[in-house]
DNA sequence: TTAGCTATATATAAGCT
DNA sequence: TAGCTTATATATAGCTA
């Protein structure tokens, strides 16, 4: 009689060579089994050591996947910025590309508070001006500066005239007051506009994030939460 | 006889509970260890795959390190702009961190662009303003609106007093002309200065980033590169 | 995609240098 | 810290459902 010999059920675990999985189908599997492996590594390092990670990966199909902890938010603001809660560490410098962005990011922020200030500058000088204007255009200081010796003819007729105008006006004018004989006096603002230009913006400075373990599969927001030993979603 | 059994060498793996681990050495220990791992399996996935990975880990001690294939760089930008090389993947919204984060990015490029734009038209405005007091300061159209009319009798005599000052000086430049018997004529200018404001700058889009495993101790700088087999440093 | 199932390849805890 | 070593705990390739 005969042992039927039982096929092995399974080949077990193959040795694989470690380059690029070129049938398509193995490698989108490959990929979502070992994406898994690395959030859960990721997640045992966090836990067992209280180190903070960020992940972030792009499926071979160009989804995006993340993961956290205490959150990706706080990752990518202590990384970028140097450290909120100050442990000591300071990135002072690195040709590692998120350290470059993070450069980046505070030349942005910098350029940001100037052109604020500029535009605030500019806003001030601009109602300077105006108010300028408004006072010649009313004021008593009107053409005192007026370079008449250095008019030519034509100039100077025409500004004759208009000035035998304002005589005339002025003539009307203290006629008009004399027999009213009141001294209404009116009030005049030169006063610039107030502007009201304060809080400063910062983008870069966010609200601190839940602490846990996140797990984002980002593209269509379908994000699983795991905190502690449980998972939320 | 009896045969030496030859004490066992080692107690082999043991297993550990899934917790923070107390005794500080053994902390950074597992720290170093499990951090080379996560990222030996992440450059696996990205070789096996083709997958696109970033990765940031603060130790316990507070010490950055990061992985990026093909670079952090590549990474943060792909995922915050929502990819670069247009692979159909748009990251639309998430409370995921980093990617509010990257919301505050693009608003905060978008207030640059607007804060600039204001600023020129603030330039803008305030040349022209300059330029109009300037041609009330020297031109024919001076006086013009002058609201004699409203004016109280004290203002109305400065002002007469200067009307009568600068008919004395029209009359003096009158005789200077024709003693002179010339027709000098003075060009002057009333355009507003050129501002030339036009590049846009923009901190948010890098250029192009060499492709590669980086494995980074970022605090010290000492990083070592892993390009195919090989590594460099 | 995701979920089992082996059987095996790998990662790693402990201890030592 | 960083390397070894050994024995064991885990991860995962290849399959099936």
């Amino acid at each position: 009689m005969m042992m039927v010999r039982k096929k092995r059920q399974s080949m077990g675990r193959q040795k694989i060579a470690m380059k690029r999985i070129e049938n398509e189908e193995a490698r989108q599997v490959c990929f979502s089994k070992r994406r898994t492996g690395l959030f859960k590594k990721a997640t045992e390092l966090s836990i067992l050591c209280g180190a903070e990670i960020g992940i972030v990966v792009f499926s071979p199909a160009g989804k995006p996947f993340s993961f956290g902890h205490p959150s990706l938010d706080y990752i990518t603001k202590r990384f970028l910025d140097g450290d909120g809660n100050d442990n000591g560490v300071k990135v002072v410098g690195s040709w590692c590309g998120m350290f470059v962005e993070g450069q980046k990011l505070l030349q942005l922020n910098q350029e940001h508070a100037g052109l604020t200030e500029k535009l605030e500058e500019a806003r001030k000088r601009r109602a300077e001006l105006e108010a300028e204007v408004a006072a010649q255009q009313v004021g008593s200081g009107l053409p005192c500066d007026v370079e008449v010796h250095e008019m030519g003819a034509e100039e100077l007729e025409s500004f004759h005239k208009r000035l035998e105008e304002l005589r005339r006006g002025v003539a009307n004018r203290r006629e008009e007051l004399e027999i009213l004989c009141m001294d209404k006096k009116v009030a005049r603002e030169g006063v610039p506009p107030q502007l009201g230009y304060g809080g400063g913006y910062n983008g870069l400075y966010l609200t601190p994030a839940p602490i846990g373990w996140f797990y984002g599969h980002t593209q269509d927001m379908n994000m699983s939460f795991q905190f502690g030993d449980r998972w939320y979603s």
